[in-house]
DNA sequence: AGTAACTCACTATGCCGATAGGTAGTTGAG
DNA sequence: CTCAACTACCTATCGGCATAGTGAGTTACT
């Protein structure tokens, strides 16, 4: 249900055609929530369906045309919605934790294994992240740019204080994981000797 | 996919019912896999079909009957290669951060009401952790206790460990989460003073 | 002129899980 | 004795998302 808010938003900046908005999932909204094109061409469909966006094709070279999505009134209404509505949290789905719960199970190099892909992978996470922050710090952040752009200059110190505040915490989640696995991985040094 | 695993590990314990799982679903695996009854009774019966487990009809009073699982040797295999295969890691879905990178859309009372419900939701979790913590520490654990009359003496250590270290890290991502938070309330007053 | 890489859009299948029911038997408190 | 709460099991529907594939047009490079 995420989904369509997170085109909205993106919408909320300037119309794009499918593709860009699939580009941008792909890099800057990416980074907090995933959606394959197989997703979003279908949802920006029905989304036009109920309202919330219209859609012009644009020719494109000499005899190639796309379809520009904008929102309508409605659209951004529905928006502003989701946004002063508290959101519901999912229940617990953590296969990480679950297979770490019954690590007595695995063997010892496989346990490491397992630590060692965790840190991999949210290293990888906090690498990406931190550049974003970078980005942000420095003003060279594109998608940022753009988006202050189509902002009234009073708002543009909130929005780059929230973007920036989004990343701080995506940090200190792949941090403490990061710090998490590397215990386990001297537990199981420890437990195995 | 990790229901069957989780369904696997606790059936590794000692044979129960679909009904016995789902109540163990709703207290100690729950803390890290969620499911419904209505995933859990389907799943045992495509197990057993998949030879992983094997079923047995049990009088329950005096006209009642139910199913107790207990896990085959073909389900024991499959439990620990799964243990020692190494995790894919799910695409990123983040809905408390989508939200938050584009908080500046939100009425500031209403970006204050998704931290606290942030920190709230967080907090909850926090003390269900820790008091689960002091129970392994105490030894008074009864779900602990079984597995442990289960499982030869030499592996009490690893069993114990390990369970302690994986509620350490939910614990640490949930602090990290009220720490962020918390840290977002005071961001928000600031920039709507 | 050819071709590789990219842009643009869409379809199909299938699993996982949420949600919401339904039915039958048992136990325990008053 | 009876009624509520619990145990036990099952079914149906629906949305979200993964995965995999199709196909047409464009651009850039050699």
């Amino acid at each position: 249900m995420s989904l369509r808010y997170a085109l909205l938003a993106l919408l909320n900046v300037e119309p794009m055609t499918g593709y860009d908005l699939f580009k941008e999932f792909e890099t800057s909204v990416g980074h907090v929530w995933h959606a394959p094109d197989s997703q979003i061409y279908p949802e920006l469909r029905r989304m036009e369906a109920e309202g919330l966006l219209e859609g012009e094709e644009i020719p494109w070279g000499p005899r190639g045309k796309k379809r520009q999505y904008h929102v309508t009134e409605a659209g951004l209404l529905a928006f502003r919605n989701w946004m002063n509505t508290t959101l519901e949290y999912a229940r617990i789905r953590e296969p990480a934790h679950l297979k770490a719960a019954y690590l007595e199970w695995a063997e010892p190099e496989a346990a490491r294994e397992q630590m060692r892909a965790h840190i991999k992978h949210h290293s990888g996470l906090l690498e990406q992240w931190s550049e974003k922050v970078r980005e942000i710090d420095e003003g060279t952040s594109p998608m940022l740019a753009r988006r202050l752009a189509h902002t009234p200059e009073a708002d543009h110190e909130k929005t780059v204080a929230y973007k920036r505040f989004t990343y701080e915490g995506l940090i200190a989640q792949a941090e403490a994981e990061v710090v998490w696995a590397n215990r386990g991985l001297k537990l199981i040094d420890k437990l195995n000797e």
